[in-house]
DNA sequence: CGCCAGGATTCCT
DNA sequence: AGGAATCATGGC
């Protein structure tokens, strides 16, 4: 089975960075978590500097986890305080994964006001009843997130079937809005941070709190800071935020206070907002 | 059962 | 620009 040994300067933590909940689709039994990325039905465990998997390649490994990435600079740069410090140290070897851009953007869509198993579950819900299985052997059949065309096609694109209550008519509408839209990934790509936001804020069920999301999940736009109801807490009992600010002062005050890799800070808080909160 | 959730939209002032 | 009401569903 193929292994990758991380430098010894590179930190990684498997566990942290697929259980902190900025992706949906993996799920740990035993040693190994199994999740599918695009066509691939991926098997991975760490064992110390190692990770053992199967299912796809080598570069995948690479490019999905950022292992290329230069962690320690980037939690140098944000590691401005004693709160962030220990959030560091308690979540230290969590990356930000890169993520697929339509099926983040669809996830954060499903997101909205629910929690993230319910989340899951929708995801889940959708992948089967709209997605291809992908051959794998024996053991349970995995299917791939639906495409943007097959979720447009699907005849009256009637999503009901997935639990998603009132998000089914936005990811309806931006799924036949993205499958006209072939350009979309290379434009956004494309543009800075915030005309990118604005941008994905066209489409039906992106917000400013999704759009961020999706620009630090799948477009690696590190400045953004996502603001959910835990990051506004968390803000507000240690970096004084007032009660009743309003999402982009928050966000905003994010982006300044924790400089271009903000992004990081906010998962690392979102990652540690248990201990943070209690 | 009641409260909450990786919020957005619409309508209002 | 900044509120408030409304939205559908499942987890806990």
């Amino acid at each position: 089975m193929p292994r990758i040994t991380l430098p010894e300067s590179s930190v990684f933590s498997l566990d942290l960075t697929l259980g902190c909940g900025q992706v949906f689709r993996w799920e740990k039994t035993g040693a190994w978590w199994t999740g599918v990325v695009e066509k691939e039905v991926i098997r991975i465990r760490q064992k110390g500097r190692s990770l053992i998997f199967e299912g796809t390649s080598r570069e995948r490994i690479h490019d999905y986890f950022g292992l290329d990435t230069d962690l320690g600079f980037i939690l140098d740069s944000i590691d401005r305080d004693p709160v962030i410090h220990g959030v560091i140290t308690e979540c230290n070897g969590l990356r930000l994964v890169n993520q697929p851009p339509w099926e983040c953007l669809a996830s954060y869509i499903c997101a909205t006001y629910a929690n993230i198993p319910g989340i899951r579950k929708k995801i889940s819900l959708l992948s089967e009843t709209f997605g291809e299985p992908i051959p794998a052997g024996p053991g349970p059949v995995f299917y791939s997130f639906p495409s943007a065309d097959d979720l447009a096609e699907s005849a009256p694109c009637d999503l009901s079937r997935c639990s998603l209550g009132y998000r089914a008519p936005y990811l309806c509408s931006t799924a036949r809005e993205i499958a006209s839209d072939p350009g979309w990934e290379e434009r956004i790509n494309a543009l800075d941070y915030d005309v990118a936001r604005r941008d994905l804020m066209q489409f039906k069920g992106v917000g400013p709190k999704v759009a961020d999301c999706v620009l630090l999940f799948a477009f690696r736009k590190y400045e953004a800071f996502p603001v959910d109801v835990w990051i506004a807490r968390i803000m507000q009992r240690h970096y004084g935020a007032a009660e009743n600010r309003g999402y982009e002062q928050i966000s905003r005050s994010g982006r300044e206070y924790f400089g271009p890799y903000a992004g990081y800070a906010q998962e690392y808080l979102y990652g540690d907002r248990e201990r943070l909160l209690s």
